[in-house]
This record gives structure tokens, sequence and C-alpha cells, in this order.
DNA sequence: AAATAAATGATAATCGGTCTCATTTACCTT
DNA sequence: AAGGTAAATGAGACCGATTATCATTTATTT
């Protein structure tokens, strides 16, 4: 379910509202990310960036991923693959990962029982507790049928 | 709560007993994780065994702590600080990590709770779950306090 | 259109982690 | 207890992701 047209103007006025200059690459990076559901890593987005605005550089990818998580508008992802993954922030959305250990899938999933934990949590430690992440690893349907056909 | 000597011994035992041999270097690894607690990077692990065997690489920590989580004595968490932590795998001692954004503190704590969820999660994604890795961030009270004075 | 500070691209540098390979060592076997 | 053997180690090259530097370009303000 990619972003409206609107919630894409939106998304760039942030942006300026805030100060920052509205540049070619950056522009392109939040269409790209908001057209397209799910979680680049830093070279996805450089590739795809490229065949829009070819001479962009991997610095200016890393640059603005920074802004814009620094600005609320991504959320940065760990799957485990010694890189950086992204992906815009819905408001609203707060969902976690599954990560299928066979073939790198991503599934997501909402856990609303979760959430109410958190509380339990700042009680019991006394920390404030500002974000959280969870992912969970494991073998999607495909993976988990092809290895219980190969026999465990 | 360290180790006893004889749950050290253990896991040593279970080691030659799969065949590998039990090394100046593993013998040191294993004592250090085991008689201390914390959530020591391959960096720290390198320079507190350096301590007591000064010409230790750090392939053979990295190599060693890669042996330890493939055995399961050892787990290894991402404390997104861009480099693997590691801790002694206690068995029955299933619990996550909440990290002080302010002071780097790790503070443990436990979730029945919420490992009751993945068999939702399983059910609802049709995904085996194998592993998962939960992580909240915040401020430990001391940096909350801290926070609080200087005004937000 | 000119002025200005911010953003960019090229490139070097850094950093966590892996690989290679010659040398050493633990653990059999005698 | 010495000898044989494969596994483990340490030194250093290597790699890929990310960050830093700096001269040039560009979005906004005048
Ligand atoms: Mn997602
Ligand atoms: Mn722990
Ligand atoms: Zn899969
Ligand atoms: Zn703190």
């Amino acid at each position: 379910m990619p972003l409206t047209a609107e919630a894409i103007q939106k998304l760039k006025e942030k942006m300026k509202g805030k100060g920052f200059k509205l540049t070619g690459p950056r522009r392109k990076i939040l269409e790209y990310l908001a057209e397209n559901d799910g979680h680049p890593s830093a070279q996805e987005i450089h590739a795809a960036i490229r065949q829009m605005l070819p001479g962009t550089g991997m610095a200016t990818i890393y640059r603005t991923m920074d802004l814009l998580a620094r600005l609320g508008l991504v959320r940065a992802l760990v799957l485990n693959d010694n890189r950086l993954h992204y992906e815009i922030d819905r408001d609203g959305d707060h969902h976690h990962h599954l990560i299928c250990t066979g073939c790198r899938r991503v599934e997501e999933f909402a856990s609303c029982t979760f959430e109410h934990l958190i509380g339990d949590i700042e009680s019991a430690t006394r920390f404030v507790v500002k974000r959280h992440d969870l992912e969970a690893y494991g073998l999607c349907p495909d993976c988990a049928h092809k290895a219980r056909c190969a026999g465990e």
C-alpha cells in the first residue's frame, strides 16, 4: 500500500518546514520509499535512485536516510544481514518483523498485546522506554515446507 | 551472578565432548564470560583475554565466539552500536534487554507474557519461529533524572 | 539575478568482521 | 613420555558497510 500523492507532499513539506532543502536526491528518495513497500538497504535505495538520478552518490543516500530517521519520517531496521534497512514510518502503524532465514523474505506483524507490556517493563525496571525493536527469525511457509521435504 | 566452578567445568566438557579442542584462548574466554556478568563486545573480550594471554589475536576471539554460539553456549546480541555483543546462555534464562541511550547501561528483563505471543505470531503468519530478539531503548533512572533536570 | 549557506559527489579513511596461510598446539597413538 | 596429525592460532591482507573531508553545485533568500 504505497502512500498517496498527498501523503508524499506532506513529507516534503515537513522537510522544508524544518529548514532542510528539498533537493533532487531527497525528493527522489522520499518518493521511492513512499511508492514502494519493502525494507530496502541503503544499497538497494542507491540502485533505485540511480535509475532516475544517475550521478547520485552513496554518501548522499546515507546522509539522507540519517536525516529522514532524525525527522521521524523513516525507521531503520536491523535484519541481521550486516546492513541497515529502512522503511517509511507511516504514523500509527507500529509493527514488527518476521525474517525468513531461508529466503530473507520479511513479513510484518503487529502485536498489540505486546505493546501493553511496555508499561510493565517500565515499572519493573524504572527505565523510561522510548522505542523498542522486536524481530523474529524463522522459516516462511515455503522454506519450512522445503526443509520438511529435505528431511529436517 | 557468575557461574559456579562446576558449571564452568560443564561448559569445557561440552566443548571437548563435541570434538573441539580445549585450547588456551578458548579456556580463558569461557572463564571470562562465565565469571563476569555483562554483555561484552568482541573487542572488550579481546582486551580482557589479552591481560592473561597477551598474544591472543582478534580473529581467535571472533572464531571462538562463533563456535560458542554454534554450540549454544553463548548468545549474540545486537545492541545498536554496530558491533555484536555476547553473553553466556545460562539455560532456562531467556531474557531481553533494555538499553539506556544515555549511558549505554544494559538492564535485563524477562517477559513470560511475551513468550506466549510467539504462538499467535506463528499461527497468524504461518512462519515457523526459531528465535526472536527484543530490545527496548530508553533512559535509565539516572539518565532520565538528569534529562528531567536539564529541562527535557 | 546575486548572495549564501546547505547539500552533493568523489574520494579517502575507518571500522567491524572474515580470509589465508605458515606455525603452533591439543590430543591421540604408540 | 615421545611422535603424529588434524585442528587451532596469530599476523596480516582483505572486504563491505558506513563516515569524514573538501571542493563544487544547488535550493532558497534577497
Ligand atoms: Mn515493516
Ligand atoms: Mn543479558
Ligand atoms: Zn523463506
Ligand atoms: Zn543511563
